[in-house]
DNA sequence: CGATATCTTGAGGAATCTCAATACTAGTGG
DNA sequence: CCACTAGTATTGAGATTCCTCAAGATATCG
Protein backbone atom coordinates (compact mmCIF):
# COMPACT_ATOMS: atom_id res chain seq x y z
CA UNK A 1 0.00 0.00 0.00
CA UNK A 2 1.05 3.23 -0.92
CA UNK A 3 2.13 6.09 1.97
CA UNK A 4 -0.75 9.08 2.29
CA UNK A 5 -0.57 10.86 -0.80
CA UNK A 6 1.86 13.61 -0.54
CA UNK A 7 0.91 15.08 -3.75
CA UNK A 8 -2.59 15.55 -2.83
CA UNK A 9 -3.14 19.15 -1.20
CA UNK A 10 -6.37 19.46 0.90
CA UNK A 11 -6.66 16.36 3.47
CA UNK A 12 -3.28 15.58 3.74
CA UNK A 13 -0.14 16.88 2.01
CA UNK A 14 2.72 18.81 1.90
CA UNK A 15 2.89 21.42 4.22
CA UNK A 16 5.80 23.62 5.51
CA UNK A 17 4.48 24.58 9.15
CA UNK A 18 8.04 25.69 10.64
CA UNK A 19 11.44 25.20 9.83
CA UNK A 20 13.26 22.67 12.30
CA UNK A 21 15.16 25.54 14.06
CA UNK A 22 12.06 26.32 14.82
CA UNK A 23 10.29 23.17 15.46
CA UNK A 24 8.46 23.30 19.13
CA UNK A 25 9.47 19.15 19.95
CA UNK A 26 12.88 19.06 18.74
CA UNK A 27 14.04 18.24 22.11
CA UNK A 28 12.49 15.40 22.45
CA UNK A 29 13.76 13.45 19.46
CA UNK A 30 16.39 12.62 16.97
CA UNK A 31 16.81 16.48 16.07
CA UNK A 32 18.10 16.95 19.44
CA UNK A 33 21.43 15.18 18.43
CA UNK A 34 22.61 17.88 16.29
CA UNK A 35 23.37 21.68 16.81
CA UNK A 36 21.80 24.39 14.73
CA UNK A 37 24.66 24.42 11.87
CA UNK A 38 24.28 20.46 11.45
CA UNK A 39 20.41 20.69 11.82
CA UNK A 40 20.22 22.59 8.94
CA UNK A 41 21.27 18.95 7.17
CA UNK A 42 18.47 17.48 8.25
CA UNK A 43 16.31 20.12 7.56
CA UNK A 44 17.17 20.00 3.86
CA UNK A 45 16.01 16.40 3.68
CA UNK A 46 12.69 16.53 5.50
CA UNK A 47 9.28 16.97 4.62
CA UNK A 48 6.56 18.06 6.73
CA UNK A 49 2.88 16.87 6.24
CA UNK A 50 -0.42 17.45 7.50
CA UNK A 51 -2.85 14.38 7.45
CA UNK A 52 -6.21 13.62 8.73
CA UNK A 53 -7.37 11.09 11.26
CA UNK A 54 -7.46 7.12 10.20
CA UNK A 55 -5.08 7.59 7.39
CA UNK A 56 -2.48 5.08 6.72
CA UNK A 57 0.82 6.36 6.98
CA UNK A 58 2.61 3.17 6.03
CA UNK A 59 1.46 -0.64 6.03
CA UNK A 60 3.53 -3.62 7.33
CA UNK A 61 5.67 -5.35 4.43
CA UNK A 62 5.96 -1.56 2.94
CA UNK A 63 9.84 -0.92 1.53
CA UNK A 64 10.85 1.02 4.31
CA UNK A 65 11.95 4.09 2.76
CA UNK A 66 11.56 6.93 4.96
CA UNK A 67 11.40 7.46 8.71
CA UNK A 68 9.07 9.73 10.80
CA UNK A 69 8.86 12.08 13.09
CA UNK A 70 5.45 13.00 15.12
CA UNK A 71 5.43 16.98 15.88
CA UNK A 72 1.46 16.81 16.71
CA UNK A 73 -1.27 14.67 16.68
CA UNK A 74 -1.12 11.07 17.18
CA UNK A 75 -0.41 7.90 15.59
CA UNK A 76 -1.20 4.30 16.27
CA UNK A 77 0.95 1.47 14.83
CA UNK A 78 -0.22 -2.26 14.97
CA UNK A 79 0.44 -5.34 13.31
CA UNK A 80 -2.72 -7.89 11.75
CA UNK A 81 -3.22 -11.42 11.70
CA UNK A 82 -4.79 -12.79 8.83
CA UNK A 83 -8.39 -13.11 10.22
CA UNK A 84 -8.20 -9.60 11.20
CA UNK A 85 -7.18 -9.44 15.07
CA UNK A 86 -5.16 -6.69 15.60
CA UNK A 87 -2.99 -5.87 17.98
CA UNK A 88 -1.56 -1.93 18.49
CA UNK A 89 1.74 -2.21 19.73
CA UNK A 90 2.61 1.94 20.18
CA UNK A 91 0.64 4.85 20.25
CA UNK A 92 2.69 7.99 18.87
CA UNK A 93 2.83 11.44 20.15
CA UNK A 94 4.49 15.03 18.93
CA UNK A 95 8.22 14.24 19.33
CA UNK A 96 7.73 10.37 18.71
CA UNK A 97 10.24 8.67 16.22
CA UNK A 98 9.33 5.35 13.83
CA UNK A 99 9.81 3.82 10.92
CA UNK A 100 12.74 1.58 12.39
CA UNK A 101 13.00 -1.39 9.72
CA UNK A 102 13.94 -4.91 9.29
CA UNK A 103 15.57 -5.85 6.28
CA UNK A 104 14.46 -2.57 4.69
CA UNK A 105 10.95 -3.47 4.95
CA UNK A 106 8.70 -1.58 7.55
CA UNK A 107 7.78 -4.09 10.57
CA UNK A 108 4.07 -2.68 11.34
CA UNK A 109 1.67 -0.72 10.02
CA UNK A 110 1.23 3.31 10.96
CA UNK A 111 -2.17 5.09 10.99
CA UNK A 112 -2.78 8.73 12.30
CA UNK A 113 -5.46 8.35 15.23
CA UNK A 114 -6.32 12.11 14.74
CA UNK A 115 -5.25 14.90 12.39
CA UNK A 116 -1.75 14.96 12.70
CA UNK A 117 1.52 16.68 11.38
CA UNK A 118 4.53 14.34 10.60
CA UNK A 119 7.91 14.93 9.52
CA UNK A 120 9.08 12.57 7.12
CA UNK A 121 13.04 11.83 6.81
CA UNK A 122 14.22 9.51 3.39
CA UNK A 123 15.98 6.74 4.97
CA UNK A 124 18.97 6.74 2.25
CA UNK A 125 19.48 10.64 3.42
CA UNK A 126 19.50 9.68 6.85
CA UNK A 127 21.26 6.65 6.92
CA UNK A 128 24.63 9.19 5.23
CA UNK A 129 23.62 11.45 7.98
CA UNK A 130 24.11 8.80 10.12
CA UNK A 131 27.52 8.39 9.07
CA UNK A 132 28.34 12.00 9.35
CA UNK A 133 27.04 12.64 12.44
CA UNK A 134 27.88 9.48 14.84
CA UNK A 135 25.52 11.35 17.55
CA UNK A 136 23.01 11.09 15.16
CA UNK A 137 23.41 7.55 14.80
CA UNK A 138 23.90 7.01 19.04
CA UNK A 139 21.12 9.13 19.48
CA UNK A 140 18.66 6.92 17.91
CA UNK A 141 20.32 3.61 18.93
CA UNK A 142 18.90 5.61 22.60
CA UNK A 143 15.66 6.08 20.95
CA UNK A 144 15.64 2.36 20.09
CA UNK A 145 16.47 0.98 23.18
CA UNK A 146 14.19 3.25 24.97
CA UNK A 147 11.11 1.81 22.55
CA UNK A 148 12.79 -1.83 23.72
CA UNK A 149 12.08 -0.83 27.80
CA UNK A 150 8.44 0.30 26.83
CA UNK A 151 7.59 -2.68 24.98
CA UNK A 152 8.51 -4.67 27.31
CA UNK A 153 6.68 -3.02 29.85
CA UNK A 154 3.80 -3.74 27.29
CA UNK A 155 4.77 -7.27 26.89
CA UNK A 156 4.05 -7.52 31.05
CA UNK A 157 1.06 -5.56 30.87
CA UNK A 158 -0.22 -8.04 28.20
CA UNK A 159 0.88 -11.34 29.77
CA UNK A 160 -0.09 -10.47 33.59
CA UNK A 161 -1.79 -7.76 33.75
CA UNK A 162 -5.93 -7.45 35.04
CA UNK A 163 -8.23 -5.32 32.62
CA UNK A 164 -8.46 -3.31 35.38
CA UNK A 165 -4.25 -2.67 35.57
CA UNK A 166 -4.37 -2.50 32.01
CA UNK A 167 -6.82 0.54 32.14
CA UNK A 168 -4.98 2.03 34.77
CA UNK A 169 -1.44 1.62 33.74
CA UNK A 170 -3.05 3.10 29.94
CA UNK A 171 -4.15 6.10 31.67
CA UNK A 172 -0.80 6.50 33.75
CA UNK A 173 1.52 6.01 30.65
CA UNK A 174 -0.65 8.71 28.63
CA UNK A 175 -0.23 11.24 31.48
CA UNK A 176 3.30 10.31 31.95
CA UNK A 177 4.25 10.99 28.17
CA UNK A 178 2.23 14.52 28.45
CA UNK A 179 4.02 15.38 31.01
CA UNK A 180 7.39 14.76 28.97
CA UNK A 181 5.92 16.81 26.52
CA UNK A 182 5.43 19.46 28.66
CA UNK A 183 1.54 19.30 28.89
CA UNK A 184 -0.54 18.61 31.65
CA UNK A 185 -1.46 15.16 33.25
CA UNK A 186 -4.63 15.70 34.53
CA UNK A 187 -7.36 15.33 32.91
CA UNK A 188 -5.29 12.91 30.58
CA UNK A 189 -6.15 13.54 27.01
CA UNK A 190 -7.12 10.16 25.62
CA UNK A 191 -7.73 10.64 21.72
CA UNK A 192 -8.34 7.36 20.35
CA UNK A 193 -11.04 5.43 20.62
CA UNK A 194 -12.39 2.68 22.29
CA UNK A 195 -11.46 -0.23 19.73
CA UNK A 196 -7.52 1.71 19.85
CA UNK A 197 -7.40 1.14 23.38
CA UNK A 198 -8.45 -2.59 23.26
CA UNK A 199 -6.51 -2.83 20.69
CA UNK A 200 -3.68 -1.35 22.24
CA UNK A 201 -4.43 -3.55 25.95
CA UNK A 202 -5.41 -6.74 24.53
CA UNK A 203 -9.14 -6.87 25.06
CA UNK A 204 -12.37 -5.89 23.98
CA UNK A 205 -14.07 -2.20 23.04
CA UNK A 206 -16.83 -3.83 25.75
CA UNK A 207 -14.52 -5.04 28.65
CA UNK A 208 -12.71 -1.12 28.05
CA UNK A 209 -16.01 0.42 28.19
CA UNK A 210 -17.03 -1.53 31.61
CA UNK A 211 -13.69 -1.27 32.90
CA UNK A 212 -13.83 2.50 32.69
CA UNK A 213 -17.38 2.67 34.18
CA UNK A 214 -15.72 0.27 37.00
CA UNK A 215 -13.23 2.88 37.82
CA UNK A 216 -15.41 5.73 37.55
CA UNK A 217 -18.11 3.98 39.94
CA UNK A 218 -15.44 3.68 42.45
CA UNK A 219 -14.19 7.24 42.40
CA UNK A 220 -10.98 6.66 40.97
CA UNK A 221 -11.50 8.50 37.38
CA UNK A 222 -14.11 10.55 36.17
CA UNK A 223 -14.90 10.91 32.34
CA UNK A 224 -15.07 14.47 30.98
CA UNK A 225 -15.67 15.88 28.26
CA UNK A 226 -13.96 16.00 24.86
CA UNK A 227 -11.88 12.69 25.39
CA UNK A 228 -10.89 13.56 28.91
CA UNK A 229 -10.41 11.51 32.13
CA UNK A 230 -10.18 13.27 35.22
CA UNK A 231 -7.77 10.82 37.69
CA UNK A 232 -9.37 11.97 41.13
CA UNK A 233 -8.00 8.69 42.82
CA UNK A 234 -4.01 9.47 41.84
CA UNK A 235 -2.84 7.26 44.15
CA UNK A 236 -5.44 4.42 43.67
CA UNK A 237 -4.54 4.54 39.85
CA UNK A 238 -0.88 4.34 40.24
CA UNK A 239 -1.27 1.37 42.62
CA UNK A 240 -3.62 -0.53 40.32
CA UNK A 241 -1.05 0.20 37.40
CA UNK A 242 1.54 -1.40 39.32
CA UNK A 243 -0.71 -4.45 39.74
CA UNK A 244 -0.90 -3.57 43.70
CA UNK B 1 21.54 -7.47 42.81
CA UNK B 2 25.15 -8.54 42.18
CA UNK B 3 25.32 -10.28 39.45
CA UNK B 4 26.32 -13.81 39.50
CA UNK B 5 29.65 -14.35 41.42
CA UNK B 6 32.14 -13.36 38.35
CA UNK B 7 34.86 -14.77 41.50
CA UNK B 8 33.70 -17.94 42.57
CA UNK B 9 35.20 -20.87 40.65
CA UNK B 10 33.51 -24.14 40.09
CA UNK B 11 29.50 -23.59 40.15
CA UNK B 12 30.15 -20.62 37.58
CA UNK B 13 32.90 -18.45 37.07
CA UNK B 14 35.17 -16.72 34.72
CA UNK B 15 36.94 -19.54 32.34
CA UNK B 16 38.97 -18.38 29.02
CA UNK B 17 36.54 -20.98 26.68
CA UNK B 18 37.78 -19.87 23.16
CA UNK B 19 39.71 -16.88 21.73
CA UNK B 20 37.64 -14.63 19.93
CA UNK B 21 38.89 -15.31 16.71
CA UNK B 22 37.62 -19.02 17.07
CA UNK B 23 34.23 -17.81 18.93
CA UNK B 24 31.26 -20.26 16.62
CA UNK B 25 28.66 -17.72 17.12
CA UNK B 26 30.98 -14.78 15.93
CA UNK B 27 29.02 -14.48 12.83
CA UNK B 28 25.88 -14.34 14.47
CA UNK B 29 26.50 -11.24 16.84
CA UNK B 30 28.28 -7.32 17.68
CA UNK B 31 31.64 -9.20 16.51
CA UNK B 32 30.19 -9.82 13.73
CA UNK B 33 30.71 -5.49 12.89
CA UNK B 34 34.70 -6.25 13.84
CA UNK B 35 37.54 -7.29 11.32
CA UNK B 36 40.29 -9.65 12.81
CA UNK B 37 42.53 -6.94 13.84
CA UNK B 38 39.50 -4.45 15.45
CA UNK B 39 38.30 -7.57 16.65
CA UNK B 40 41.30 -8.40 19.06
CA UNK B 41 39.83 -4.69 20.91
CA UNK B 42 36.67 -6.35 21.59
CA UNK B 43 38.89 -9.45 23.05
CA UNK B 44 40.91 -7.31 25.08
CA UNK B 45 37.73 -6.26 27.15
CA UNK B 46 35.67 -9.47 26.85
CA UNK B 47 35.25 -11.94 29.94
CA UNK B 48 34.05 -15.90 29.08
CA UNK B 49 31.90 -17.06 32.21
CA UNK B 50 30.37 -20.31 32.42
CA UNK B 51 27.19 -19.77 34.29
CA UNK B 52 24.65 -23.22 35.65
CA UNK B 53 21.09 -22.73 34.92
CA UNK B 54 18.56 -20.76 36.81
CA UNK B 55 21.12 -18.45 37.88
CA UNK B 56 20.91 -14.74 37.91
CA UNK B 57 23.02 -13.02 35.58
CA UNK B 58 21.71 -9.64 36.53
CA UNK B 59 18.35 -8.26 38.16
CA UNK B 60 16.07 -5.51 36.68
CA UNK B 61 17.53 -1.82 37.95
CA UNK B 62 20.66 -2.69 38.65
CA UNK B 63 23.62 -0.92 37.25
CA UNK B 64 23.96 -1.90 33.94
CA UNK B 65 27.78 -1.93 34.14
CA UNK B 66 27.90 -4.73 31.46
CA UNK B 67 26.61 -5.75 28.31
CA UNK B 68 26.57 -9.36 27.27
CA UNK B 69 26.82 -12.16 24.33
CA UNK B 70 25.57 -15.58 24.74
CA UNK B 71 27.50 -18.16 23.32
CA UNK B 72 26.22 -21.67 24.69
CA UNK B 73 23.00 -22.34 26.20
CA UNK B 74 19.91 -20.34 27.04
CA UNK B 75 19.08 -17.22 29.16
CA UNK B 76 15.76 -16.19 30.24
CA UNK B 77 14.79 -12.38 30.85
CA UNK B 78 11.99 -11.43 32.05
CA UNK B 79 9.98 -8.50 34.78
CA UNK B 80 7.94 -8.97 38.00
CA UNK B 81 5.03 -7.37 38.83
CA UNK B 82 5.26 -6.42 42.92
CA UNK B 83 3.03 -9.67 43.68
CA UNK B 84 5.06 -11.95 41.80
CA UNK B 85 3.49 -12.58 38.33
CA UNK B 86 6.23 -12.81 35.72
CA UNK B 87 6.36 -11.58 31.90
CA UNK B 88 9.49 -13.85 30.43
CA UNK B 89 9.96 -10.79 27.68
CA UNK B 90 12.45 -12.98 25.26
CA UNK B 91 14.84 -16.41 25.46
CA UNK B 92 18.17 -15.98 24.29
CA UNK B 93 20.35 -18.46 22.68
CA UNK B 94 24.10 -18.71 21.73
CA UNK B 95 24.90 -15.28 19.37
CA UNK B 96 22.08 -13.56 21.35
CA UNK B 97 23.05 -10.25 22.82
CA UNK B 98 21.74 -8.60 25.98
CA UNK B 99 21.95 -5.68 28.45
CA UNK B 100 20.39 -2.50 26.57
CA UNK B 101 20.11 -0.39 29.43
CA UNK B 102 17.78 2.64 29.92
CA UNK B 103 19.07 5.47 32.43
CA UNK B 104 22.47 3.46 32.88
CA UNK B 105 19.82 0.99 34.74
CA UNK B 106 18.64 -2.98 33.11
CA UNK B 107 15.64 -2.41 32.25
CA UNK B 108 14.87 -6.10 32.94
CA UNK B 109 16.90 -9.26 35.00
CA UNK B 110 18.14 -12.07 33.25
CA UNK B 111 18.64 -15.55 34.50
CA UNK B 112 19.99 -18.68 32.89
CA UNK B 113 17.57 -21.64 31.91
CA UNK B 114 20.29 -24.22 31.43
CA UNK B 115 23.94 -23.94 31.39
CA UNK B 116 25.20 -21.16 29.49
CA UNK B 117 28.40 -19.88 28.57
CA UNK B 118 28.70 -15.85 28.15
CA UNK B 119 30.57 -13.21 27.04
CA UNK B 120 30.56 -10.13 29.50
CA UNK B 121 31.52 -6.68 27.97
CA UNK B 122 32.50 -3.66 30.71
CA UNK B 123 29.72 -1.43 29.20
CA UNK B 124 32.07 1.82 29.65
CA UNK B 125 34.74 0.43 27.66
CA UNK B 126 31.95 -1.13 24.73
CA UNK B 127 30.84 2.76 24.33
CA UNK B 128 34.35 4.09 23.81
CA UNK B 129 34.93 1.02 20.70
CA UNK B 130 31.75 2.13 19.71
CA UNK B 131 33.19 5.82 19.16
CA UNK B 132 36.23 4.23 17.78
CA UNK B 133 34.40 1.83 15.44
CA UNK B 134 30.84 3.24 14.32
CA UNK B 135 30.39 -0.25 12.61
CA UNK B 136 29.85 -1.39 15.91
CA UNK B 137 27.53 1.11 16.58
CA UNK B 138 25.41 0.63 13.31
CA UNK B 139 25.72 -3.28 14.32
CA UNK B 140 24.40 -2.25 17.70
CA UNK B 141 21.37 -0.33 16.64
CA UNK B 142 20.89 -3.04 13.76
CA UNK B 143 20.21 -6.02 16.28
CA UNK B 144 18.23 -3.25 18.50
CA UNK B 145 15.92 -2.58 15.62
CA UNK B 146 15.78 -6.74 15.17
CA UNK B 147 14.68 -6.94 18.86
CA UNK B 148 11.59 -4.49 18.51
CA UNK B 149 10.68 -6.00 15.85
CA UNK B 150 10.64 -9.61 17.75
CA UNK B 151 9.06 -7.34 20.44
CA UNK B 152 6.23 -6.40 18.45
CA UNK B 153 5.67 -10.19 17.05
CA UNK B 154 5.51 -10.74 20.65
CA UNK B 155 2.99 -8.66 21.84
CA UNK B 156 0.70 -9.54 19.00
CA UNK B 157 1.02 -12.85 20.23
CA UNK B 158 0.75 -11.56 24.16
CA UNK B 159 -2.61 -9.68 22.83
CA UNK B 160 -4.54 -11.78 20.44
CA UNK B 161 -3.60 -15.25 19.82
CA UNK B 162 -5.32 -18.13 21.50
CA UNK B 163 -3.40 -20.73 23.72
CA UNK B 164 -2.97 -22.73 20.68
CA UNK B 165 -2.25 -20.44 18.50
CA UNK B 166 0.99 -19.02 21.23
CA UNK B 167 1.86 -22.77 22.10
CA UNK B 168 2.34 -22.74 17.81
CA UNK B 169 4.10 -19.93 17.67
CA UNK B 170 6.39 -20.38 20.27
CA UNK B 171 7.55 -24.29 18.44
CA UNK B 172 8.05 -22.09 15.47
CA UNK B 173 9.89 -19.58 16.95
CA UNK B 174 12.55 -22.06 18.57
CA UNK B 175 12.63 -24.10 15.06
CA UNK B 176 13.82 -20.51 13.21
CA UNK B 177 16.27 -19.93 15.40
CA UNK B 178 17.38 -23.24 15.68
CA UNK B 179 18.15 -22.82 11.86
CA UNK B 180 19.13 -19.51 12.44
CA UNK B 181 22.63 -20.71 14.86
CA UNK B 182 22.69 -23.54 12.15
CA UNK B 183 21.52 -26.58 14.47
CA UNK B 184 18.22 -28.71 13.25
CA UNK B 185 14.95 -26.97 13.47
CA UNK B 186 12.75 -30.40 14.20
CA UNK B 187 12.70 -31.95 16.12
CA UNK B 188 12.43 -28.58 18.17
CA UNK B 189 14.75 -28.50 21.31
CA UNK B 190 12.46 -27.31 24.00
CA UNK B 191 15.32 -26.28 26.66
CA UNK B 192 12.87 -24.77 29.30
CA UNK B 193 10.35 -25.49 31.84
CA UNK B 194 6.30 -25.45 31.81
CA UNK B 195 6.66 -22.37 34.10
CA UNK B 196 9.13 -20.45 32.44
CA UNK B 197 6.66 -21.18 29.03
CA UNK B 198 3.92 -19.89 30.65
CA UNK B 199 5.64 -16.52 31.56
CA UNK B 200 6.50 -16.34 28.42
CA UNK B 201 3.16 -16.76 26.48
CA UNK B 202 1.03 -15.15 29.13
CA UNK B 203 -0.23 -18.68 30.36
CA UNK B 204 -0.38 -20.64 33.16
CA UNK B 205 1.56 -23.98 33.21
CA UNK B 206 -1.27 -26.02 33.57
CA UNK B 207 -2.95 -25.00 29.94
CA UNK B 208 1.14 -25.16 28.52
CA UNK B 209 0.40 -28.54 29.49
CA UNK B 210 -3.05 -29.16 28.37
CA UNK B 211 -2.24 -27.33 25.31
CA UNK B 212 0.62 -29.46 24.23
CA UNK B 213 -1.27 -32.55 24.79
CA UNK B 214 -3.64 -31.29 22.62
CA UNK B 215 -1.47 -30.89 19.95
CA UNK B 216 0.29 -34.45 20.59
CA UNK B 217 -3.49 -35.96 20.13
CA UNK B 218 -4.77 -33.80 17.13
CA UNK B 219 -1.33 -35.43 15.81
CA UNK B 220 0.64 -32.05 15.11
CA UNK B 221 3.68 -32.72 17.64
CA UNK B 222 4.86 -35.01 19.44
CA UNK B 223 6.77 -34.99 22.34
CA UNK B 224 10.53 -36.71 22.56
CA UNK B 225 13.06 -37.66 25.33
CA UNK B 226 15.43 -34.99 26.00
CA UNK B 227 13.17 -31.62 26.01
CA UNK B 228 12.33 -32.38 22.78
CA UNK B 229 9.42 -31.89 20.49
CA UNK B 230 9.16 -33.31 17.04
CA UNK B 231 6.38 -30.73 14.64
CA UNK B 232 5.23 -33.96 12.72
CA UNK B 233 2.54 -31.79 10.92
CA UNK B 234 4.62 -28.91 9.64
CA UNK B 235 1.96 -26.92 7.64
CA UNK B 236 -0.63 -27.38 10.77
CA UNK B 237 1.22 -25.69 13.61
CA UNK B 238 2.59 -23.31 10.86
CA UNK B 239 -0.71 -22.11 10.10
CA UNK B 240 -2.19 -22.46 13.70
CA UNK B 241 0.62 -19.89 14.91
CA UNK B 242 -0.50 -17.42 12.10
CA UNK B 243 -3.84 -17.75 12.96
CA UNK B 244 -5.26 -19.54 10.56
C1' DC C 1 16.19 -46.05 45.22
C1' DG C 2 14.01 -42.55 47.56
C1' DA C 3 13.17 -37.48 47.69
C1' DT C 4 11.85 -33.55 45.32
C1' DA C 5 10.66 -30.96 41.65
C1' DT C 6 8.22 -30.89 37.45
C1' DC C 7 4.56 -32.24 34.55
C1' DT C 8 -0.02 -33.89 33.55
C1' DT C 9 -4.83 -34.42 34.32
C1' DG C 10 -9.34 -33.30 36.44
C1' DA C 11 -13.20 -30.45 38.20
C1' DG C 12 -15.06 -26.23 39.08
C1' DG C 13 -14.88 -21.16 38.85
C1' DA C 14 -13.78 -16.54 37.20
C1' DA C 15 -12.50 -13.16 33.91
C1' DT C 16 -13.21 -11.88 29.63
C1' DC C 17 -15.48 -12.52 25.18
C1' DT C 18 -19.50 -12.77 22.05
C1' DC C 19 -23.75 -11.38 20.55
C1' DA C 20 -27.41 -8.18 20.96
C1' DA C 21 -29.86 -4.11 22.29
C1' DT C 22 -29.81 0.57 23.66
C1' DA C 23 -27.77 5.19 24.34
C1' DC C 24 -24.97 8.64 23.06
C1' DT C 25 -22.31 11.87 19.87
C1' DA C 26 -21.14 14.44 15.97
C1' DG C 27 -21.88 15.67 11.70
C1' DT C 28 -25.55 16.61 7.70
C1' DG C 29 -29.18 18.38 5.52
C1' DG C 30 -33.73 20.11 5.76
C1' DC D 1 -32.48 25.16 14.79
C1' DC D 2 -33.78 20.66 14.78
C1' DA D 3 -34.36 15.97 12.99
C1' DC D 4 -31.76 12.40 10.93
C1' DT D 5 -27.97 9.42 10.18
C1' DA D 6 -23.86 6.88 11.01
C1' DG D 7 -20.60 5.93 13.88
C1' DT D 8 -19.17 5.11 18.62
C1' DA D 9 -19.92 3.92 23.35
C1' DT D 10 -22.40 1.63 26.97
C1' DT D 11 -24.96 -1.99 29.08
C1' DG D 12 -26.88 -6.70 29.47
C1' DA D 13 -27.03 -11.85 29.24
C1' DG D 14 -25.01 -15.92 28.18
C1' DA D 15 -20.92 -18.55 26.36
C1' DT D 16 -16.11 -19.68 26.41
C1' DT D 17 -11.49 -19.73 27.31
C1' DC D 18 -8.39 -19.93 30.52
C1' DC D 19 -7.36 -19.98 35.49
C1' DT D 20 -7.38 -21.98 40.20
C1' DC D 21 -7.04 -25.56 43.24
C1' DA D 22 -6.07 -30.31 43.90
C1' DA D 23 -4.45 -34.86 43.00
C1' DG D 24 -1.72 -38.10 40.68
C1' DA D 25 2.15 -39.30 37.38
C1' DT D 26 6.61 -38.72 35.73
C1' DA D 27 11.22 -37.22 35.73
C1' DT D 28 15.51 -35.85 37.99
C1' DC D 29 19.15 -36.03 41.18
C1' DG D 30 21.66 -37.20 44.93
Amino acid sequence: MPPFDLARPGKSGAVDIHPCGACPVRALTVCAALEEEELSRLADIVHTHRVEGNQTIFSEGDTAANMFNVTAGSVKIYKLLPDGRRQITGFLFSGDFMGLAVNDRYAYSAETVATTSICRFPRRKMDQLMDEFPKLQRRLFRLASNELAAAQDQMLLLGRKTAKEKIASFLVMLAQRAVRRGQRDNPVHVPMSRADIADYLGLTTETVSRTFTQLKSSGAIRLLEGSKVQITDTGKVYEMAEGG
